[in-house]
RNA sequence: GGGAGCUUAGCUCAGCUGGUUUAGAGCAUCUGCCUUACAAGCAGAGGGUCAGGGGUCCGAAUCCCUUAGCUCCCACCA
């Protein structure tokens, strides 16, 4: 079968594509076999592909590839993710853009535009995946919030509330004024932030009844104007917040402000009287000493008006404007009225001086051009001690392993630090809460039931004292909805149904999964909170092992973003340089756990290779073979090194892939198909222009390169399935996918070794060309003084061209050379400049008895020969046996010139 | 403030339990080649005081201490 000159792949990927979906090559059933089960980390529904998906999902297929080679019955499991903080705000922008509020819809309304969006968004970046190449069960795909995996939330989260696991709490959360809805504490990223310190005025407010009596001792700092009214000095990087001040603090043991204890302050411009209260909690260095509590707005404060019992004054609305208990600036945007408030305290002389500052603030991790606002909100909180106490173990103990394994630690100072999840979210898109609330009197605390359904809250309530004949229409259901998370959670045990039918036969089958591959960024979100459900509902942990990869990076190590614009679109790549190109690409600077410097040059490294491939396929294929032909004694020769190196090779292999070294298996790989099967072992049996190939020979030729296929292919699916597929006639529906991977056998280390020096020996024949500009055509005799196997003598012959290999050295005009203890010399009479020649055995002589001193200097040591093992003193031996015969041997051929 | 990690050739990285010559690979560079599979290629070559300093050891890129620089994570200092 003709071949196009060039390998075209986008032609190629698209019809093997094709063809495996048509065969169902990737779905999976559980059987006798083993399992191999990777779930995909479910990409963002309204998600496109990345440059991140494509390292994570690339790595996934090769590993699953890789396992199905191996005879397992490999599964991945692909689906997405609702990501209801990100979709929810993609909807009402559309719903913006055509003018819709989305106060203005109802629940209903709302989310049928969100599902909506969903239909037309939720497919595209799943296709994305397959031009990837991905062999994902596509039969299996799944949706967070698809029936099996609602339900299983539900449920869910029914248990952990009647576990007493669950609990609604009010508490300081992080609030997101873009999106209105709280955050957890992991979602909330903080950036470092050029800012301002504000020191503004608070005048003492009752020194007509109260003197200020200043106490005269050291370090005491006193502030008045020219009035002599006295004034205490607060710094804030947050002046907009003076409205909701309850008080003012000083550190008791704070001499600089001593002075002010037992006073009264006005809050600048808005003319309250608040008191100056004492914690040790404010530090005496920072500022002036003085700060300002705002109870409703930060944390701290929170804490300082619970201890105190301050009032909380909350001034900000859900949106970030200023609210009516406030006062002033109501309706503004906090940050304009940051602006404008330090305008006006500057005219009113109540701003002492603004200074810069560094400081950190919370943005959301899902919008991050809002600051986060701390506020006080009611919340469904899961208790997280628990879940700790059994997610830790696992992974301490090695049941789960990390790669790389420096991020235990990272999982252990978070576990051992945990925090309750804040698990509701003041959001539509998303699971709704299970619970129903009971009408209560005025000024009553809430009361509600949590149940599967509606039917079965009413019947919960029916049995609370009181409610006995509440109707349905008096229940109401709470508004809002889950943390995604809180589905992603579950994802390997609801995927398979584990939830709603615990012990079915996949679950049974499938579950534990084999390994995770995710970015180290969600190992808080999703890796240890996997662990937590799988060790809650299934008593086992949810996978073996997780490998972290790194984060994409431009070449000038940059993160891809669109701000940038450095980040190349994969599908552009797939489509200029081939979807195997593009994998090995992005898995040639990958080991776990690095970050990876893309460049398009990996790129085109991959591209080149797959050209290599087909090219070699070209030559081979090309060949026409004599039956009756016997091999060539470089031919077999041929045959033995590469069958005896094939096998080492694939042991190494092996062994990086049992140790998630992707890059280096796919680069030993690499190096074994291009340097040695190309460029040594064709070499060697590619018979002459025009001839025939022995059939013997073609037949191995051709098994080694079925094999060398088998082990590109997880990296490579596509190329290495054209080829195979075109190697012989195949059965519809047949793949290379399906063969088991080669299996590594025996192997001669020592005639490998003895082959290597037969490399080198062509090697140094070929500098020797090079240097004297005598080109390959030109053919040379070789003499060789030394052990090498005789055997060998016509590999050297057809790789270097040399029509006679002699014994002994070569007399009059030549040059030699050394490989390990054997010397070499190419007689070269009319071409040799021997003094040229002589000054390089020189540098060598010198060089080896550089060597040699340095080796009889270890030899010679007492200690060394005392302490070291024998082994290594024999090898230091071995070394200066060899350097004296190689100086030997410099010395006779510049004696022979 | 606490923790983790990194620093090896121009670039990106291997180097695992300290010992296989005087440290490897890929890419890039340089020199020759349009050799009839492949110039997206072939052949050959150059390139490193293993961040600096100290220590342990017969022996250190590897273990320990220290200095410097970089990266990431966690933490409520206004």
């Amino acid at each position: 079968m003709e071949l196009n000159a060039k390998y075209n792949p986008s032609e190629v990927e698209d019809k093997w594509y094709s063809y495996w979906l048509e065969h169902r090559c990737f779905h999976s059933e559980p059987d006798e076999r083993g399992a191999y089960t990777i779930v995909i980390p479910p990409p963002n529904v309204t998600g496109i592909l990345h440059m991140g998906h494509v390292l994570n999902n690339t790595i996934q297929d090769v590993l699953i590839r890789h396992a199905r080679m191996k005879g397992l019955n490999a599964c991945w499991v692909p689906g997405t993710d609702h990501a209801s903080i990100a979709t929810e705000a993609k909807v009402v922008a559309r719903l913006a853009s055509k003018g819709i509020r989305k106060r203005d819809l109802t629940r209903e309304q709302f989310l049928q535009y969100a599902w909506e969006w969903k239909e037309e968004h939720g497919g595209i970046i799943l296709e994305q995946l397959k031009k990837l190449g991905s062999s994902c069960d596509w039969d299996r795909t799944a949706f967070t919030m698809d029936e099996k995996r609602s339900e299983s939330v539900t449920k869910v989260f029914v248990d952990l509330y009647n576990k007493g696991l669950i609990y609604r709490g009010l508490r300081m959360v992080n609030w997101d004024p873009k999106a209105q809805t709280v955050l957890s504490t992991e979602e909330v990223v903080y950036r470092d932030e050029k800012s301002k310190l504000y020191h503004l005025r608070y005048y003492v407010a009752d020194s007509d009844v109260n003197p200020v009596k200043p106490t005269g001792e050291e370090g005491e700092v006193l502030h008045t104007d020219e009035q002599g009214r006295y004034y205490a000095v607060v710094a804030t990087t947050r002046p907009e917040t003076i409205m909701g001040d309850t008080a003012m603090c000083i550190n008791p043991k704070d001499p600089k402000n001593r002075w002010l204890s037992g006073h009264k302050v006005t809050v600048p411009l808005v003319g309250r009287v608040i008191p100056v209260i004492e914690d040790r909690y404010v530090d005496i260095e920072f500022g002036t000493g003085c700060l300002k509590v705002t109870p409703a707005h930060d944390v701290n404060d929170y804490a300082l008006g619970k201890t105190h019992n301050l009032e909380t004054i909350d001034i900000f609305n859900p949106d970030g404007t200023l609210s009516e208990a406030a006062g002033l600036y109501v309706g503004m945007d906090r940050m304009d009225v940051r602006k404008q408030i330090a305008a006006d305290l500057e005219s009113a002389s109540l701003l002492e001086k603004v200074e810069d500052y560094d400081n950190k603030v919370g943005y959301s991790e899902r919008n991050q051009d809002t600051a986060v606002e701390p506020r006080l909100c009611r919340q469904w909180f899961l208790k997280m001690q628990h879940f700790a106490d059994i997610a830790l173990p696992p992974v301490l103990e090695g049941k789960i392993k990390f790669h790389p394994s420096k991020y235990v630690t990272t999982y252990r100072n978070w576990l051992e630090n945990i925090q309750d999840w804040c698990i509701s979210r003041q959001l539509w898109w998303g699971h709704r809460i299970p619970a129903w609330f009971l009408p209560v009197a005025e000024g009553e605390e809430e009361r509600f039931v949590v149940a599967l359904n509606a039917e079965e809250a009413l019947a919960k309530a029916r049995q609370i004292k009181g409610y006995e004949n509440i109707g349905a229409e008096e229940l109401v259901r709470d508004e809002d909805a889950l943390d995604t998370w809180f589905s992603s959670w579950l994802w390997p045990v609801s995927l398979f149904d584990g939830i709603n039918n615990p012990g079915n036969k996949e679950i049974s089958y499938y579950y534990p999964t084999n390994d995770l591959v995710t970015g180290p960024d969600i190992i808080f979100f999703w890796v240890a909170r996997m662990i937590m459900a799988g060790e809650e509902y299934m008593g086992d942990v949810p996978f073996r092992n997780v490998y972290f990869t790194g984060i994409v990076r431009d070449k000038l190590g940059r993160k891809m973003s669109k701000q940038l614009g450095n980040s190349p679109d994969p599908l552009g790549l797939i489509a200029k340089y081939g979807a195997d190109a593009v994998r090995m690409g992005m898995l040639l600077c990958s080991s776990a756990g690095n970050d990876v410097l893309y460049d398009d040059s990996q790129v085109e490294q991959g591209r080149n290779f797959c050209g290599k491939i087909w090219n070699s396929w070209r030559l081979v294929s090309g060949w026409s073979v004599d039956e009756n032909a016997r091999p060539g004694e470089t031919a077999v020769q041929a045959v033995k090194w590469f069958d005896n190196l094939l096998s080492k090779t694939i042991q190494t292999v092996e062994e990086h892939y049992s140790k998630f070294r992707i890059s280096d298996a796919l680069m030993a790989v690499y190096k074994l198909f291009w340097d040695d099967y190309c460029s040594w072992y064709l070499e060697m049996v590619k018979p002459a222009y025009g001839q025939p190939i022995d059939g013997e020979t073609y037949n191995a030729t051709v098994n080694f390169f079925e094999k060398l296929l088998k082990l590109i292919h997880p990296v490579m699916p596509f190329i290495t399935e054209e080829i195979w597929q075109n190697i012989r006639h195949r059965e519809e529906g047949a793949s290379i996918m399906f063969e088991l991977s080669p299996a590594a056998g025996e192997w001669d280390d020592i005639y490998l070794k003895s082959f290597d020096l037969a490399r080198e020996v062509v090697i140094g024949v070929r500098g020797i060309r090079a240097q004297k500009q005598i080109s390959p055509k030109e053919s040379l005799s070789l003499f060789l003084d030394g052990e090498l196997d005789a055997q060998l003598y016509p590999v050297i012959s057809k790789l270097a061209n040399i029509s006679k290999v002699e014994r002994g050295t070569a007399s009059g005009a030549s040059a030699s050379f050394i490989v390990d203890t054997l010397k070499c010399s190419v007689p070269l009479e009319g071409f040799i400049d021997t003094s040229e020649e002589k000054a390089k055995l020189q540098a060598e002589l010198e060089y080896q008895r550089k060597f040699l001193a340095s080796v009889r200097a270890k030899l010679g040591n007492a200690n060394f020969t005392a302490h070291a093992p024998a082994a290594v003193v024999d090898l230091e031996r071995k070394k200066e046996a060899d350097a004296l015969a190689r100086i030997e041997a410099v010395e006779s051929a510049l004696k022979a010139l």
